[in-house]
DNA sequence: AAATTTGGATAAAGCGCTTAATCAATAGTG
DNA sequence: CACTATTGATTAAGCGCTTTATCCAAATTT
């Protein structure tokens, strides 16, 4: 049988009270009795039973987090790092993949809400803000990472979008690029991208060379979306002479587009990726891509939901972390 | 305040142990209670409290997943093949990333243990057993998946490590190969890879070219053990025409350092890698691998699990998958 | 010496649920 | 019609813990 408070109790000739105490050091106790309740604990080799304590109040211990796509490098890399945070902290993560859709969103939060879980953690891919409003209404700590919603307050970590494109558009433009498009899917975060690389190409009296041609669903493979559109823009005539691609899945399969069209990359097409995933050194040419600080988001969104637990930061923060470029070899002057 | 099974009752003028019964389908109940109660639940937007339940026996509906690394694809790949079959069958997962670290691995183990997860879904990376026995020997369901353990019983879902190295050398041997080297980090997995590769070449009076060259610690970055082991290769003279690496994060590396070394790939050099994780088609060239079928692992593994919770299946079953080899573009005729 | 404080421990209620035991009322049987 | 089954629902105990109120004895104060 599993060995409860009760056996140590016994063991210890104590209340189970004082044994309750002794493990979550609370109340006044005598220095044996401390000592005995501990042996007794050594001895049965007790392990106190977290479901009993969540019971009783206290916190599960473990933390829901929402992705789009734990197979996207991009996803499983931020989840690595807060998956390390959260252990350092005595947290563990369950991790729910939505796929983009609403109705796994739905179900995934309902599930982890009939599990107590302490908190969510919301990466990305929510369009909706119905489902963060209502967690919100009933107290459950909530935070979001790499996903902006401006002009509503709520706990969140993210990077600089804007400011991410307005970089790898001034990379470009620096390079002496003046025919650029824009490879990407629809969703929030790309239109802030888009708009930050579009004002810096403005800036400097340029402006997309394309009509951007995002595909109509999510697809779940990323290269084949950037594939296929950057082989749409190469068709052209006049094609441009530069891609930005809003993560690096796209410009990866923008790459493959090219390379299949007999151009060289980055001599013919110079191409800019975002994020800086580890596939990005991996790849022919090892990709010129905008930065995103995985690591320190993950931990920044663990403690910012703790502090949250523990009452200790004013609710609704923000935290804004800033992208940088990281030169490889998939871009060239001109 | 959060609705209880209380509450409901008292909407639907019942005792709690009817709203329990409806809910679980239990005992008796006749069908105009029955809609009451579905509707005090509706009315209420009633949610069970799992922690409650669980701590009456049931299950949590929550199981342990340890992986060596949740950045590393293969892992990340079947963790999301685990996690949607989970999904799928009411369940959550928690990942744990040990970095092949035996005290995270202790400490996971109990965190999850405390937590009363209903099982344990172990992914390779486990050169020790004592721990798997001891949570066999307390009635805690586990399973393995991606690494074998001979001559020891437990519930297992796993590739045939000996044909994958077996297939690799005939692929290599038919191209014409005859020097051919092998690139690998020291778990157990590839050394049956090894074994099976090096019958195969027995087999055609061929040997592994040059002394396996494990690198000592097991380091997290595959793919620069991969091009440091690789390099010191190409460095001798009568260098071999063809690389078997163990996983595809290895291949990459090697492919790398012949890039470095000036030399083309397959042209000059052959790789062949194992997995066939999603970067294997993304590198350049792509790689011709040995195909592990991630998906069909991940959700046999779920349900072997599940099969254990529900007593249908005899315990300790295991599931051989056979890989296969996908040729892409890292290997060509010598 | 009596009154008060205090350090150290306990009894007991309760968290939200499941389930075995029980019971009331109706239906079925000879 | 008396008696047993059957159906449908309830009562109450208990899962393993936390916590509040309470208590007792020894130490301190007056």
């Amino acid at each position: 049988m599993k060995v409860t408070i009760y056996d140590v109790a016994k063991e210890a000739n104590v209340s189970i009270a004082t044994v309750s105490n002794v493990i979550n050091k609370k109340g006044r106790i005598g220095e044996k009795t401390r000592k005995r309740v501990f042996e007794a604990m050594e001895e049965l080799n007790y392990e106190p039973n977290v479901i009993a304590s969540a019971l009783m109040g206290k916190q599960t211990k473990t933390i829901g987090l929402l992705i789009p796509d734990l197979a996207n490098p991009f996803f499983s890399e931020l989840a690595r790092s807060i998956e390390d945070r959260s252990h350092e902290l005595g947290y563990n993560i369950v991790i729910c993949s939505t796929d983009y859709q609403e109705d796994k969103e739905d179900k995934y939060i309902g599930l982890l809400k009939q599990k107590r879980v302490d908190g969510f953690i919301f990466a990305s891919g929510f369009e909706k803000l119905s489902r963060v409003e209502e967690l919100m209404k009933e107290d459950i700590p909530i935070a979001i990472v790499a996903r902006d919603y401006p002009n509503f307050s709520v706990n969140a970590v993210v990077i600089d979008d804007y400011m991410g494109g307005y970089i790898a558009a001034e990379h470009l433009i620096e390079k002496g690029h003046k025919k650029i498009s824009v490879v990407a899917v629809d969703i929030y975060s790309n239109r802030e991208r888009i708009r930050g690389f579009n004002d810096a190409l403005s800036k400097h009296h340029l402006q997309i060379a394309q009509e951007i041609d995002f595909i109509g669903e999510i697809e779940k493979n990323h290269m084949d979306v950037g594939r296929k559109v950057a082989e749409r823009y190469l068709q052209c005539e006049d094609r441009a002479t530069a891609m930005f691609a809003c993560n690096d899945l796209l410009a990866i399969g923008a790459i493959q587009a090219a390379k299949q069209a007999g151009l060289k990359v980055p001599k013919d097409l110079s191409v800019v990726g975002f994020d800086n995933t580890n596939i990005a050194s991996i790849v022919d040419p090892p990709l010129t891509t905008v930065s995103q600080p995985i690591q320190l988001m993950g931990r920044e969104v663990m403690d910012l939901i703790i502090s949250v637990f523990k009452g200790e930061r004013e609710d609704n923060v923000r935290v804004t972390l800033t992208p940088t470029l990281v030169e490889r070899e998939s871009t060239s002057e001109l």
